[in-house]
DNA sequence: CGCAGTGATGAGACAAAGTCCCATCACTGG
DNA sequence: CCAGTGATGGGACTTTGTCTCATCACTGCG
């Protein structure tokens, strides 16, 4: 799965640095809580497994309760999918996408979306970490799986709005869901920063082309 | 989805009868406890929703005990998709498809066989009400995706094993798990009788009409 | 007829997930 | 200096899921 990822982290750096001066009354109240317990868990979620980690664990190495950690996030799979961001974005540029463009081509408008806001090099290890825990677990992959479908579902609407028929729309946004997998398990083994955008157009012919030998 | 569906509550009517004389000891040692438990979770989900039972109610509908429940049925999401044969019911198909058949051919033969052995008229209300269970509760829906993506890394599989290309396995798959919930959709709509096979075939073509207009 | 063995079950203790309520603390504005 | 707001912490509570051990039904054998 490629579509579905990161999100959480991505507002990363940016408050911080606003009230330096009192620092001691401990961690609390210091910002971005989302942020630290999302990457509190990856890292305890790659040290000792997500089943051997509690959210309790994850709560304290972030300076943070229990109570605060439900507070941010659903429950404890949530905390790697956290942002979601992602959705928009693609519906966003499938609706971008020129009215002369086909409904592949909208597609792949939004892949390059994707690897321009997401998939960027700079995020390219700590993404890959990150698949690689939700890889090791039944319950991160079910989770991920849910979100594939929803953002299979917002494509498929996003075509529909495009005057794109029903079961084109449909085929065409699991072409792209499909595409953007294979595009991502690509992108993550290549050491080179090498754009994702262009791996994915690549993915994408690579699947249309497979369609015409089924 | 259609792929994941229906496996527990297949083995049902086969032994009962054998030791009539015992009934009063209560429930406990009557055969059939996967079933009995997988039909009381149906009713009561369809009675009071997921989230408002128990497993001990789910048990105790059923006249067993909390441990019984969970010695056979890894977590009370599993109770709705206990069985799973469907996933070798598709393999066996493809493998047994012509050597000639392309891969949506053999794909096709696989939903030939779930329309025989799983999707029969017999039980297609049921299914519809399972189905709409499933509908109606995240987590279920959870788990139905975990499931659909098991059985389309298995058509795969098959595939590849009669010598298509990687890709190309892995797009006919796709579709083919498309084709089939489509399919589904337009079974469990239909009040009469229809035959599963034939609007998965149906399914199955539109779907393939539709990536030449992508 | 009775007696030990097998296998499914039940009961209860336990850890962790997730929910809820309320007190507390940091900071804000008057 | 004081009241208000919002994020937090703590703890009680329910449920899921695991585990261990005792129990019961039925089996086969002497």
């Amino acid at each position: 799965m490629g579509l579905c990822l990161i999100t959480a982290v991505i507002t990363v750096a940016q408050v911080h640095g606003t009230k330096s001066r009192t620092l001691l009354p401990m961690a609390r109240w210091e910002p971005n809580a989302a942020e630290r317990l999302a990457h509190a868990a990856l890292d305890l979620f790659a040290e000792r497994g997500y089943e051997n980690t509690t959210v309790i664990d994850i709560a304290q190495r972030a300076g943070l309760g229990k109570s605060t950690f439900f507070r941010h996030f659903q429950d404890k799979r949530e905390v790697l999918f956290g942002g979601g961001a992602m959705d928009g974005l693609l519906v966003e540029a499938i609706a971008a996408a020129p009215a002369t463009a086909t409904p592949l081509e909208a597609v792949a408008h939004a892949l390059d979306a994707a690897g321009r806001e997401v998939f960027t090099p700079a995020r390219r290890e700590f993404i890959a970490r990150r698949q690689a825990v939700i890889a090791a677990n039944p319950e991160l992959r079910e989770r991920e799986a849910l979100k594939n479908l929803a953002l299979i579902a917002s494509m498929t609407d996003a075509l529909r709005q495009r005057g794109v028929p029903d079961l084109t729309a449909r085929v065409a946004a699991e072409l792209g869901a499909l595409a953007s997998t294979i595009a991502f398990e690509r992108w993550s083994r290549t050491a080179t920063g090498d754009d994702f955008s262009e791996i994915a157009r690549q993915a994408l012919d690579d699947v249309q082309a497979s369609t015409s030998l089924c």
